[in-house]
DNA sequence: ACAAAAGTGTTCCGTTTACACCCATGC
DNA sequence: GCATGGGTGTAAACGGAACACTTTTGT
């Protein structure tokens, strides 16, 4: 069959924003470009989608060979495509964020790829508008996360309800009431206590508990209301 | 500056979805396509983003060079990218969805591309995966509807409570109480009633309303409450 | 007077919030 | 024993749902 005639064609690429929690704050995993020109600059994970992939494969790809992870939670979020964005040549970013759980990141990969985590108000200059992409990203991300039980994707399989809050407050930057937020949590029925205490943060220690893997899926699309005025945080 | 090499340039395309009410029911503009293959099989408005254009700059020339609408809701939801999703050759497809007031729709254009207004669950056969994108562009209205004041798109400028009742029941299908309907919506202060009313529909006469634009556009997005249970629609 | 639709008032009930208080543990 | 953080109890405030009832007006 006949191609379509006088239009142009251009480079598309997939960018993941890598989002992780090391127990205390959440972390965006950069790397250093591999190519020129801007060799050496921070930019995010990304590559050109190939003859074969949709753009979900080729987010797919990256991840794994940035982080080595399969079965990663990930979401397209925005389509990038200004003109003039890549000065080298016109390329449209499709961009996904990815939440991975940092302590099954592996670390080898980093000589390879000189990746690196940093804290979000610790950032480099990224290269083209990988920082307006990031900005966007850890918007849908609070958005996202204010809804849907998304940032259980962060934490190990086995976690505490004070790590949760951690998280929560890192994402919002602000705290919530710790009593009312265990309560909430624990009527969503998504969690399953575990005979387990982590004795490290506390005296007295905070139960494990793990997600209840059928109900978080078949809930996954019902509203969480963790977050006080949620909007506030847009 | 030099190129990139050895990666494959593709097509890209914006896809319109473009929504709209008749006073009952909603609705979808389609055309009748004006390319080989598939010339004349029904097709949603779209066409290659152009050298010059963004995603979105694509998105609004197309939609003005359907309907004749400028300054028009419209909402970037997704990329379709599956490599033979378009048999001629591979494209992507940017997807955007859009909301008309359909009194404002320039009929005379309709020669033009053979556009037709069709309801939703009464319309044809689409190219492609054309179907698959209404269906996923439905569902977007649907989530966003439901958190944020977008379906006064749809209506002219003055509007009666009941007629903003009748769209958000045709948007999910079911019905809701028209006195909470009411009272939750004039809670939210963003309309302003007007000294007037609509005495079509019923003896009584129904006020006609405007939008408080400032407020509209403070209060954005922050999340309504007129749909119960809003995640049963999803 | 009556029908039909718009709109208000009221009650009930579950949820959220704020905060006092109790619990388990290591030192 | 006591400090520390985990966790429960509780009362007040709020908001949504249901529905009886009032209003307006054309015929």
């Amino acid at each position: 069959m006949s191609k379509y005639s006088g239009q142009t064609r251009l480079l598309a690429a997939t960018d993941c924003i890598i989002f992780g929690f090391d127990g205390t704050s959440i972390k965006l995993l950069l790397i250093k470009r591999g190519l020129n020109p801007f060799k050496n600059k921070w930019s995010l994970m990304g590559g050109f989608i190939q003859t074969s992939e949709s753009p979900e494969d080729a987010a797919v790809r990256i991840l794994e060979e940035c982080t080595g992870l399969k079965d990663v939670y990930m979401e397209q979020f925005m389509v990038f495509g200004k003109p003039d964005r890549d000065p080298v040549e016109r390329t449209l970013s499709i961009a996904y964020f990815a939440l991975i759980d940092i302590h099954k990141y592996e670390n080898q990969l980093n000589d390879k790829y000189h990746a690196e985590w940093f804290l979000l108000n610790e950032m480099p200059d990224l290269i083209f508008d990988h920082s307006e992409i990031v900005k966007q990203a850890k918007k849908q991300l609070r958005y996202k996360a204010a809804l849907h039980p998304i940032l259980f994707e962060l934490l190990p399989e086995k976690f505490t309800i004070p790590q949760l809050r951690t998280l929560y407050e890192g994402v919002y930057e602000t705290e919530f009431d710790d009593r009312n937020f265990s309560r909430k949590l624990l009527s969503t029925n998504l969690l399953v206590k575990l005979n387990e205490k982590d004795k490290l943060s506390s005296r007295k220690g905070a139960f494990y508990y793990k997600l209840d893997k059928s109900h978080y899926e078949n809930n996954f699309e019902s509203f969480l209301h963790l977050i006080p005025t949620p909007e506030k945080f847009f």
